[in-house]
DNA sequence: TTGACAAGACACCGAATGGTGTCATATACT
DNA sequence: AGTATATGACACCATTCGGTGTCTTGTCAA
């Protein structure tokens, strides 16, 4: 099988709202460059960039040269590790949801 | 309904594996003051109680005073909104997780 | 072949992060 | 009453983070 070569955590590398509208945008499209993705923030190239870096350390990100672009391309496969965390506390409040609620509103007054 | 009072983002929230593993250990209590939660970790007991604000203004946690302890609950529901944001994403490895695979072992080699 | 464009690499910076230790206070125990 | 325990509230510190600007190299196009 493939090797797990994250060098950066998952929950890590999604936990940036940069980051989460990078991966948004590669979703909705096949492979798009660098220079392309940049004009969507209001941030210089070189801090998407580095976005783009750790996205890629997290497996979630591929890049490959074509000519003078680098094209990004989404890996969405890490993701399960969220999903799989996350599944697990499900039962919290699909059970318990509403006995919850009233602790939570106990506590807020 | 209750209004969204997170100071903090959940995903900022449960980035740290340190707070993960205080989700985790609170979901298999009812409830437990900080001293005994900081007995499971490496750390001291004022590094604990800045995770658990943390996740208190995430809103993933509740706490109450009993005495002279403070005894810290979950309240998972918060995670909803992780389990919905990566929902979005199922899709790109249920069905074109193959195809992803293949490519990912291109870029490898 | 010259000029514009895309991107990598690097140095730099302020703010946030994740830890520490210490002091003060409230509560519990004997 | 006096001591030990649990916690809050700080001040402090090194490192990481998220951004910047600049310089260089490679590629495309006129």
């Amino acid at each position: 099988m493939s090797e797990n070569n994250q060098l950066r955590d998952v929950f890590d590398a999604i936990a940036d709202p940069t980051r989460r509208r990078l991966i948004r945008l590669l979703a909705e499209v096949e492979e798009i460059p660098l220079h392309e993705l940049t004009a969507q923030f209001p941030m210089g190239r070189t801090a998407v960039s580095k976005h783009l870096t750790i996205l890629k350390e997290a497996g979630l990100v591929l890049d490959r040269k074509v000519g003078r672009e680098t094209r990004f391309r989404l890996n969405a496969y890490p993701l399960r590790e969220i999903q799989d965390w996350v599944a697990f506390y499900g039962k919290f409040w699909s059970t318990n949801m509403l006995r919850l609620k009233q602790l939570l509103e106990e506590e807020e007054e």
